[in-house]
RNA sequence: GGCCCCAUCGUCUAGCCCGGCCUAGGACACCAGGUUUUCAUCCUGGCGACAGGGGUUCGAAUCCCCUUGGGGUCACCA
């Protein structure tokens, strides 16, 4: 489906990618696939400073590792680039000269300080701050020779009179009285253009139709549409996202949680399930389908679904989301997924995991049903790593395995009992059954064996099947650990 | 404080635009059971909301107004 819908991601470098942000990628990704549109990438580094390569090179890498395939940006180029705004500052000059020769734009020659000074005298007697329009009203005169004396000034945008409406897929029709909006600073005094400005510039240059961000920007919108009418150029539609908040119910920052997408990647959720779950933050397939694919969210997603109410962070349901996905993936996939987060816990190097693959694969088993993360994975299988038989105990798993009065001697006796089977070649999983029978024979219940065993054996209160466990710990650790756990238990 | 936006279970939401099918549905969390060698998974059940007040209408979660509450924003940041 062709068509010419154009819409744009434009973060600015000054940071990791925020979920928000990645939020906002995505939608407008989505939308723009499901329109058949494109989806560009552009780079508003216009700050002083704050913007760094490193953080541009995280922010593409993160959208990528997200699977957002822009088609036109910094680092593919494109029919309209350059895609970083920096490297356009020679047509913002271009276009603010165009303004400032229409009228529509004035000098402005206030020093910070009385700017400064007017604020705080409109804040005391409770008025709105606002630029008062003292240069807005200098007579051409003056101003040449003001200028002619080298005194420095911003160009402020000279904001006409009425009012400004625009379509907002989120909000509807959405209205402003221009008194309201300030005569903002358009080119600062050293040269540079500010956001509301090249924002408008790049987007008409760059043919953009639609413009969906975050709901922090519902107020720059009306001066954003007045610049489209001094250029004479169709304004956009809009879509006011809502914003992510956190816990205490303000927008989403560091104080209430990890905020960047690499904090969670980090932590090992499934790149989907982030996806999946980002989605739901203001936005529902049809209110009962929780899970739910790309490929479904492209061919359903419209900008006017989404929820006009913020929306809380909900860490919960994310976890139980990204489990979701964990116990949905092909065991190889998982396991090849944990593997980087087992080499990072130090459990064992990359050489050393692939050199007993298999073995790994029947690790990364027992606990697929049991982790939300890859993250988590490490600290649960740490025990199947060392030889060690001098482990730590987890206090819940010392404490089940003692609250059975005899526990040692049920389990040295068990111990023993094992050991002529091993010693036999058996197998510790051809030893179910018959060791039921064993614990049967002895008038005990389960648990009274399988507790005192399972936390010799692992340390933990939980975890997966104990014949499983022995195998994947080899007959010399079950032996020291048997040992070793009655010496303990008797301790 | 001005302006703007918003308001369904604790949380994410469906329903609202095109009033009746809503004694308001789903999910997370929580609680209680069941399954299990434990933990987890899984299954069953429970708790739990239309912010308040006025209209309009035969009828309102759905339309209108007010109040209250929450958020955003008021830079030579983006």
């Amino acid at each position: 489906m062709p068509s010419n819908i154009r819409v744009r991601f434009a973060p600015s470098p000054t940071g990791k990618l925020h979920v928000g942000g990645a939020r906002t990628a995505l939608f407008n990704w989505a939308w723009a696939k499901k329109h058949g549109g494109t989806f560009l990438l552009r780079i508003e580094d216009t700050d002083e400073g704050r913007s760094t390569q490193e953080f541009e090179r995280a922010i593409l890498e993160g959208l990528h590792w997200l699977g957002l395939q822009w088609d036109e940006g910094p680092d593919i180029g494109g029919p309209f680039a350059p895609y970083r705004q920096t490297e356009r500052a020679a047509r913002h000059k271009e276009l603010a000269q165009k303004l400032f020769a229409a009228g529509w734009a004035y000098r402005c020659f206030c020093t910070t300080e009385r700017l400064e000074k007017l604020r705080e005298e409109q804040s005391k007697n409770h008025l709105k701050p606002e630029y008062d329009g003292l240069c807005r009203k200098l007579a051409k005169e003056e101003v040449e020779r003001r200028v002619a004396t080298g005194e420095r000034y911003v160009l402020r945008f000279a904001v006409p009179q009425g009012e400004t409406r625009f379509l907002d897929h989120v909000r509807g029709d959405v209205v402003f009285q221009n008194k309201e909006v300030d005569d903002w600073v358009m080119v600062r005094s050293d040269g540079t253009p500010t956001y509301n400005f090249v924002v408008v510039c790049d987007d008409i240059d760059m043919g953009i139709t639609h413009v969906f961000r975050g709901e922090e920007h519902l107020v720059n919108t009306p001066k954003q549409v007045l610049l489209y009418r001094a250029f004479e150029k169709p304004a956009p539609e809009f879509g006011h996202l809502p914003l992510m908040l956190g816990k205490d119910g303000k927008k989403l920052s560091k104080r209430t949680g990890d905020t960047a997408l690499q904090d969670y990647r980090e932590k090992g959720y499934p790149k989907d399930a982030i996806i999946n779950f980002l989605c739901l933050q203001g936005w529902a397939l049809n209110g009962t389908t929780e899970v739910f694919t790309v490929d479904q969210l492209v061919a359903n997603f419209e900008v006017k679904d989404v929820q006009k109410a913020g929306a809380i962070f909900d860490l919960d349901k994310f976890q139980w989301l990204a489990g979701e996905y964990i116990r949905k993936e092909p065991l190889a996939e998982f396991a090849e997924h944990c593997a980087p987060f087992v080499v990072a816990a130090n459990l064992a190097t990359d050489a050393e995991l692939r050199a007993r693959w298999d073995w790994y694969l029947r690790v990364a088993h027992g606990e697929q049903e049991r982790v939300r993360t890859y993250g988590e994975l490490p600290p649960r299988v740490a025990y199947l790593f060392g030889a060690d038989a001098d482990f730590a105990w987890e206090a819940d798993a010392e404490k089940n395995a003692k609250k059975h009065a005899a526990a040692r001697d049920t389990l040295a006796a068990y111990g023993a009992w094992l050991d002529e089977r091993l010693d036999a070649g058996k197998k510790p999983t051809d030893l179910r059954d018959e060791t039921k029978a064993w614990i049967t024979e002895r008038g005990l219940k389960i648990p009274a064996l399988f507790q005192p065993l399972r936390c010799a054996l692992t340390g933990q209160a939980g975890g997966p099947d104990l014949f499983e466990i022995m195998e994947l710990l080899g007959v010399p650790a079950v032996r020291a650990r048997i040992r070793r756990g009655a010496e303990r238990l008797a301790g």
